[in-house]
DNA sequence: CTGTAGGCGATACGCCGACAA
DNA sequence: TTGTCGGCGTATCGCCTACAG
């Protein structure tokens, strides 16, 4: 029942592969529809919308907005390519929450686990359109010690390129949390003015009484028609006729919102959020579907010992806590360690508002469950907030998910923006609410009560914002309300954790859920020290007494300098990254997991990397005139002259196509090569002899499902950088989710 | 979606044990109830029923019934600790239907199984009320020869205790199939005067509205309340209030029928029967959970090579064919097999008939599908209906689905049981449809019009008579109508196999497809043999000539001239059959049109993966004239000069198609492979051995399935005669159910 | 500007007996 | 005996304006 909106473009392409190999064959349309269709009728089929499912339901740049927009604002995605770090305690927890009375297996594993995203489906769930994702993730055991290399630092993904949709057209769309007239029975749905006249097409204002019909297509591409009228006294837009049967089709209650989102094709667009509700937990198909969740870990484990991919739902909305998180803002989060007594924020989604910060005052670090998961940083930072409101959040928080305080941003923002309170009707406490309505451009006043209408673009350049602001001023425990506490002391977590392996605790009889922070680190020190380390230095040298084979959760602490100078260098970059900067779902940061965004885009020019190199090059290909020439250009742009040219010279180019497999170049017909290419890699000739591994494994894996991913394996193994791991052509996948 | 039938009393024990274990999670009551409540709220919620999922949702043993009641008159069960055949084959064709696009895998199973029965459960979905059973098997190679002792034939389940509910007590039923009134908003039910008497609780025909309430529970223990009146000129019994409800969540349309029954506790029960619609397949929610359908014959193998356990579901209603048989119907239909040109009859669920027969005559005997099912008896069995009706059905059956044309059984039937020619109502073809209606009490006339009151003993008695005398008249070739077709020859499937392994078949260059009777056997003679045969012997000993490990797909590659040979011999047979076996004019084997992959494209070259390679390289296949041409080129491409035209050294290419499915080069003609190539892969030997499944060792059964459904086991391990089969205490099980 | 309420027509729901097959 | 139809009272739907915050 879901449908997958990475691939609108080949959607039939995508469902061939679902349909034989992958675990989520119910994604598909076409395998699913005929059941849809008849377990979906009732006698309210009368209904106003149709479905066009034979055809790709919707153009994608619009959708992953859609998407984004109605998962809500503190969503923030793994971007492909980058390296993650996935917490099975995350996992079960949202497990937990789909399968109140399921048994917990912990399969031993480490408490983290680091990963690098070979993959990011967004999803939607057609029965109730939950919007969720598909992650798949390959286990960098190496990783464990952190050991990055400058160059691989690259490849963990330290946005260089901002955002990651340039070339997006701007489009508007505003949303809207339906009242009780709204969803009664009685009426029609009263849309903002400005929201209307901003979305929907215009209406000839000079009849008596103006109306028109509206065509919004959803996620799934189903088309609602609704009268749009204007009319009343004052005047108003209206939408009737037709509104109620969505409402009713959709399941909409009071409290929900419906997006609209008008593109540049001016194809209307619509989509539902529903009020965070306590307990769903996951949507039902999630859970009809993997039934099999005392499956998950263990096929995690799996993964893990086989070098395999494994996959992993995510529902934004279904738990507060994410448990795949960037590897940066893991680092980060245990290098600057927050302190018992430490004050801190942190943002929340609250039922009516977009976006609400609490604070808070760290009362206590130490394992959230000792005994399954030792060491683990899930949430090991124990909480007291300020406010009532916060009061229901959760006592026990995850180092990432916190900030250290703010203050607010100096009002001399150096750019054509303006800031604007955020109205916040009924809740006065929210009044602190920093600044969240920004307009790009000066038509309209675009702050609406308690919504906004925006466009993306607009917002990313907000967020760079605030977190410019936010870099500049406090970090960890040097915090302005550190005399809060004066007395706790301060000791890094990684560090802790590294001279007292868990079983020292036990037999010494210490508590090991509370830790004390013993000291603090110099700031500036650090700060200094870091940026003098050579690349190539790795934690695990410094951690020797270490047995190589010890996979004890232990070793995957970094030291405390190497987190320190990683953000030093990266100030900049981190941007948004931190806490996933979000606005009304808008991840202004992540970037857009589309998917050969590239090629996908308007994007004249493809991406040209050289082994060795950190900067890439952009070449036109349509101004070339076939591989010769091709190589020419490339030797000419890396000052290679001769080099590529010259096969005996030792070089090899490379491109990943649309399918995200890396081919020679040469092969195919030179205008199909530059339909498929999405990029280009100069590598040498012994670095593509590295890509090969050895075959003659051993490992166990089930045959079955071996068999049953074949094909899945070469989709999923290809990358964009391929020397970052050569395990990925094992090519075998686990398909697990839930 | 699911429930539980079998163990209504332990319900709890039994969610709790699902939760964690087993692969239908969601058939718990609890831990889904949370999201039913949820989705299945919508303006209608004011309904007249009401769940009351926290008791046994009903007793089991009216539920039996009201199962048996709903599956369908021909639907038979295996019995606990019978032998039964399981046929691969019929699996994956009810499969195909609920898969339609999903490619096949034979997974080199052999064409019938012989297992044991371990565990039947009655089964309901709870979104549209489709039952359907999940049984538990534990192959018995060691039956493969029939090899069957005098008092193993015992507990293969000779079916002594015809009916598998012998204490069952005596309740009253009926069902009823809804007309256009009945279902129109317009009105309520009309209940059929005899029935509602019967089932009903009395009404005070006193006054002069008589009108109760009255509350019956369906399957899933959710209670339905309607007003029961009795009124009109001429009087008659009504439901209405609260019917319409019942219809609307029910999503029942005129067809369907609705069964009432009531038990002795007088507790009143309600089931629903859908029409039989064309596109049926499986229930939505089994789609939905078991989407990985490729690997259900491939759990199967290794249960087989493991001798564990597997679970098949079987949607009675689903497909008209079944696919688990007892053994002694297989047994019997193949010693006593039907000859081309004999005459049969068979039975069939029509739509609105519950029951009827269809006569014809075999046309021909031979494998449905030879490639990759050599030599089974699944649908071997080529017939011409006779009547027009009938013309609708399978052009192919399986030998145990038919019987030899019986003369109407004598009169003095041994019972108090009365014949009665069934109203046919429409359709005046099925007037000759011999009795079917039987009443197992005198207290009122049973039989209604075009449906039955009846209790399922009476059935069962009825098919056991039906038996009874099929096996005192006629046999395989000496029907009376064998001078229809004088000269068509008889020979024992059964034995025919035994003889002439399939090995040996290609050899001689021998049709394998159509079997010629070359003689008839003197038939007491092989009956007699039938029964000496020494336990001990199997048709695996004779069939030595075949290396044990030799499971090349390879070997399935018939000889050039034998297509050709094939398509002369067998033109009328054949129908359908190569280019796809219909079923519901469904076409079960034709390849998906659609969809695909990188080619769907214009991309002219094929992209090529070698194992451990990252990089990929294409190749123009349209360049290249054959196979031996393709070696040369991809051995050139990866510099493998040698290595892939000779298999001895090991390398393996296959290919995956447009379906997805991985294949391996070489075995379908050249052009037609180019056709439906989508990637080439190259792949050490051992590596393809990895995606074989089965190969014995306990390292290539997925540990994480062990572990999943371990507890499971300990149940399911627990029945019937434990001497019989030690096995079984093997414990492990694999959970497959589509 | 927009949420809510009341007016009120249109429609659908659903209970009824008549009638006929 | 029971399927279908027209009659008809009633409830709900849903479009409208008025009014108020």
């Amino acid at each position: 029942m879901e449908i997958d909106l990475n691939h609108a473009v080949n959607e039939v392409e995508k469902t061939v592969l679902c349909n034989g190999s992958c675990e989520k064959a119910s994604a598909c349309v076409y395998c699913l529809s005929s059941s849809l269709s008849s377990s979906s009728s009732s006698s309210y089929s009368s209904s106003s919308c149709s479905s066009n499912s034979g055809s790709p339901p919707c153009s994608s740049s619009i959708d992953l907005e859609l998407w984004h927009a109605r998962a809500g604002p503190l969503t923030s995605l793994p971007k492909k390519g980058n390296v993650v770090v996935y917490f099975p305690q995350g996992h079960l927890e949202q497990l937990a929450l789909a399968f109140p009375f399921s048994p917990l297996d912990t399969f031993d594993l480490p408490p983290q686990i680091f990963c690098k995203v070979m993959n990011v489906q967004l999803l939607a769930n057609k029965e109730n359109d939950e919007v969720y994702t598909q992650v798949t993730l390959l286990p960098q055991p190496e990783l464990g010690g952190h050991n990055l290399g400058s160059k691989q630092l690259d490849e963990v993904g330290a946005d260089e390129h901002a955002d990651g949709s340039p070339s997006k057209p701007t489009s508007h769309m505003f949303c809207k949390t339906l009242t009780a007239s709204d969803t009664s029975i009685h009426g029609g749905f009263s849309a903002p003015r400005r929201a209307a006249e901003d979305c929907f097409p215009r209406l000839d204002y000079k009849q008596t009484r103006p109306s028109q019909e509206l065509v919004a297509k959803d996620l799934h591409g189903v088309e609602w028609r609704f009268r749009h009228i204007y009319r009343g006294q004052p005047r108003r837009h209206l939408l009737t006729t037709g509104w109620s049967v969505f409402v009713s089709q959709k399941n909409l209650i009071a409290g929900d919102a419906v997006l609209f989102l008008r593109g540049e094709d001016r194809e209307l667009r619509l989509g539902i959020r529903r009020a965070v509700r306590p307990r769903t937990g996951l949507p039902d198909s999630i859970i009809a579907k993997h039934n099999s969740y005392p499956k998950v870990l263990s096929a995690v484990a799996n993964a893990l010992s086989t070098k395999r991919v494994f996959q992993v739902c995510y529902c934004p909305r279904a738990s507060h806590a994410e448990f795949v998180i960037p590897f940066q803002k893991y680092i980060k989060s245990i290098t600057n360690p927050m302190c018992t007594g430490a004050r801190f924020r942190m943002k929340f989604e609250m039922d009516d508002l977009p976006e609400r910060r609490s604070n808070g005052v760290v009362t206590g670090i130490g394992d959230s469950d000792p005994y399954k998961w030792p060491n683990s940083k899930w949430r090991c930072v124990m909480v007291r907030w300020d406010d009532d409101i916060a009061s229901d959040h959760q006592e026990r928080v995850s180092p990432w998910e916190i900030d250290p305080p703010v203050f607010p941003p100096p009002l001399s923002i150096p750019s054509p923006f303006r800031l604007k309170k955020l109205r916040t009707g009924l809740q006065t406490a929210a009044l602190d609410t920093p600044i969240t309505g920004f307009a790009e451009t000066n038509r309209f006043p675009k702050v609406l009560q308690g919504q906004e209408i925006c466009s993306l673009r607009s917002l990313t350049h907000k967020a760079d914002l605030n977190l410019g602001v936010w870099a500049k001023t406090n970090h960890g425990c040097n915090s302005f309300n550190m005399n809060q506490a004066p007395n706790t002391n301060c000791y890094p977590e990684g560090l802790r954790n590294m001279y007292f392996p868990y079983n020292e605790f036990y037999k010494a009889g210490q508590e090991p859920k509370m830790y004390s922070c013993a000291s603090k680190l110099p700031r500036g020190n650090v700060l200094f020290n870091a940026s003098s380390i050579k690349p190539g230095v790795s934690v695990d040298d410094i951690r020797k007494p270490n047995p190589p084979n010890d996979h004890k959760p232990m070793e995957n602490i970094p030291s405390p300098g190497f987190g320190k100078k990683l953000r030093n260098q990266q100030n900049e970059c981190y941007k948004g990254n931190v806490a996933g900067c979000k606005l009304f779902g808008f991840s202004l940061t992540a970037e857009s997991p589309t998917l050969n965004s590239q090629n996908s885009g308007k994007r004249s020019c493809t991406k040209v990397h050289k082994q060795g190199s950190l900067v890439g090059r952009a070449i036109d290909l349509s101004r070339l005139y076939g591989y010769k020439d091709l190589m020419t250009e490339l030797e000419h742009l890396f000052g290679m002259e001769g080099l590529l040219n010259d096969p005996d010279k030792g070089w090899r180019v490379l491109y990943t196509d649309r399918d995200n497999d890396v081919m020679v170049v040469g092969d195919d017909p030179w205008h199909e090569f530059c339909d498929v290419v999405s990029k280009i890699h100069i590598y040498t000739g012994e670095e593509v002899e590295k890509m090969t591994i050895g075959m003659g494994s051993d490992e166990t894996q089930s045959c079955l499902e071996e068999a049953a991913v074949i094909m899945e394996a070469s989709k999923s193994s290809s990358v964009g950088q391929p020397d970052s791991s050569p395990t990925v052509m094992r090519g075998m996948k686990i398909s697990v989710c839930f």
